[in-house]
DNA sequence: TTGTAGGCGTTATCAC
DNA sequence: GTGATAACGCCTACAA
């Protein structure tokens, strides 16, 4: 087999154009140092050697990579996948290039990644994962390489992040479940970690209960452990499903549930069904992302919508920011949210 | 604001412990030359200084990055999220990087993003995605560049692929609805571009017609331009919906159709039902993909599973073994695929 | 406006 | 076994 043919360096352009070195950078980067027709010679002399400037030997220079690192907790999570994907969309406008991790909430997983793109490679870091140790993190900003979180901040540490205000998010759910009639509300959620998204969801919920003057029922709420068991990643949906079986067959159900995630709420409502438990005729539920399948869905699903794809948006712009130093501050940009009303929430009629 | 604090070089490794460059060069690259006392003076000095190798650097000496590129048309697909994770998994366990791009099917993308990664940069390319131009792919060929396909194949050129046998799936599903009694099968499909994998498996669907004695009836098959309009990005299923809410006002229906992917056959069972038209007691339904939320729907929607981590898998080792010069022959694997029975396919009695 | 040369941090090739 | 040194390809003073 024969080898990679090599590239033409700045060296073969100078030669064929008869020029110096030095001209042909200035030309490459459009300095406006070189004459016109000096230029025009080094322009075709690229044109027919097809040069392109080694990106590698640019950053070894430059100490630029252009190049940002992202880790995500799973990408094949719906709700991930969009934010990613609006990410995605600001680093090709903005013409940089994109490193993809998964870290499926394990934290020593997080910690490799995490070292493996910060070793003098990427520009910036943007994390949409949470691991429970702030350590890692501490590294990063002692190192000053930008940081940004999405959907998630620091407790501890000055952080940048781009979130929903999580707890108000909760608070409006109960409202609007109150408002509907409901006065037994249940609540399904991961265990309480260190995430902040999942506590402030928590105190959320218990505010939004308070402020309406319904008594917390710990029967109805449900926060395993299982849920964040590593051997089962991605697999959220089918956790529920089992889980709610159970509980569905043990204990008393509320008149609604809030779920932080569409996915559970997918899980909840299928193990509502198989029980001839009927949505929302029996029992409400409420869903949390709005990810594009809930408009599918039997009963299409009520959720609280995040702003998945803006937050992917505009957590990228402002990493690339920081990184161009056009903003250096430590921003919390928190981003709206609303409840998507459809079917799967049903009025109760007061007595 | 203070600068990014510089990293020790391998320079500075030698000085601290007293040796030469090349010294430390050996030690940190496990070649098995340095006397065991240098080799331990060299690691504390690596240790005190927290001194990392310089992985820009070292690309540029080495010419190899161990990066590899990965194009989809959209990560937020499910189907094409899946299969990323499977090569995530890989990338990760070989100690790769993944720089991740998406097209949306748009060609002249695909062709920038390709550029930007192929020039000097990536070490092997893996596409999940179709422009409906191969010079694309010609000139990375022709750069020899380690280039794998997962989910397409190329037409013209030798191509490495991973992909799974589509005719036959089609033929499959179309055997398994004639089992099931039905005789009217109806097919829906993104317009036959250049993408082989979609008309395989329309070939497949005519195939299965053929073998089981079945009229092609052009009226059952939806094969429309709008799947693939370019503002339409990732709407596959609202898309469908609207498309169908159209065709069931004005054609006679089939009492079963195909489609190419599940997201399709989510928006058709939705408009199906908004038109009081039952799944599957008046129509039936088989998709394609089997992706995760398939048993949450209503019905569970019955399909063609795709072993899409798997291919992400394979995908992705056969790329680094080649990459690695393991493997350098055109290969074409193909992965098994497998009929799903849920509840959104009924049996029609004969009569 | 153009050319020269030094250096970014490595690895690899030689000597010693 | 170890050390010096020349690349890798580029950018950027600085000199001309």
């Amino acid at each position: 087999m024969s080898k990679k043919s090599k590239s033409p360096s700045i060296r073969d352009i100078a030669k064929e154009a008869g020029v110096a070195i030095s001209t042909v950078s200035y030309v490459v980067n459009n300095k406006d140092l070189v004459a016109d027709d000096t230029k025009k010679k080094v322009l075709k002399a690229v044109d027919k050697l097809g040069y392109k400037p080694n990106f590698i030997a640019r950053s070894l220079r430059t100490r630029k990579t252009n190049t940002v690192g992202v880790i995500v907790y799973d990408i094949s999570n719906p709700f991930v996948a969009q934010i990613v994907r609006g990410m995605e969309e600001i680093v090709k406008t903005r013409s940089y290039i994109m490193v993809l991790g998964c870290t499926f909430n394990n934290a020593s997983e997080e910690e490799r990644q995490i070292n493996v793109m910060v070793n003098q490679f990427i520009d910036g870091l943007l994390i949409v994962s949470g691991s429970d140790n702030e350590n890692i993190y501490k590294k990063i900003l002692a190192k000053k390489l930008p940081l940004v979180f999405v959907d998630r901040e620091l407790e501890k540490l000055p952080s940048t992040s781009i979130i929903i205000d999580n707890a108000l998010a909760m608070e409006k759910a109960v409202d609007y479940l109150f408002s509907m009639g409901h006065r037994q509300i249940g609540y399904i959620s991961y265990p309480m970690g260190k995430q902040t998204t999942i506590k402030q969801r928590y105190s959320g919920y218990v505010r939004g209960l308070e402020k309406n003057n319904l008594a917390y029922n710990s029967d109805y709420v449900i926060m395993d452990e299982k849920f964040t068991d590593k051997e089962l990643e991605g697999k959220d949906m089918d956790i529920t499903f089992k889980l709610m079986q159970d509980f569905i067959k043990t204990r008393k159900l509320p008149t609604a549930f809030i779920t932080i995630s569409d996915i559970i709420a997918y899980g909840l409502i299928k193990a509502l069904k198989d029980n001839n438990i009927k949505v929302p005729d029996d029992v409400s539920v409420i869903g949390f992302d709005n990810i594009m399948f809930d408009d599918y869905m039997s009963p299409p699903l009520t959720t609280v919508k995040q702003p998945k794809k803006m937050m992917g948006i505009t957590g990228m712009n402002l990493l690339l920011d920081i990184i161009e130093g056009k903003n250096t501050e430590n921003k919390r940009i928190i981003l709206p949210t609303e409840i998507i009303k459809r079917q799967s929430v049903k009025s109760i009629p007061l007595n």
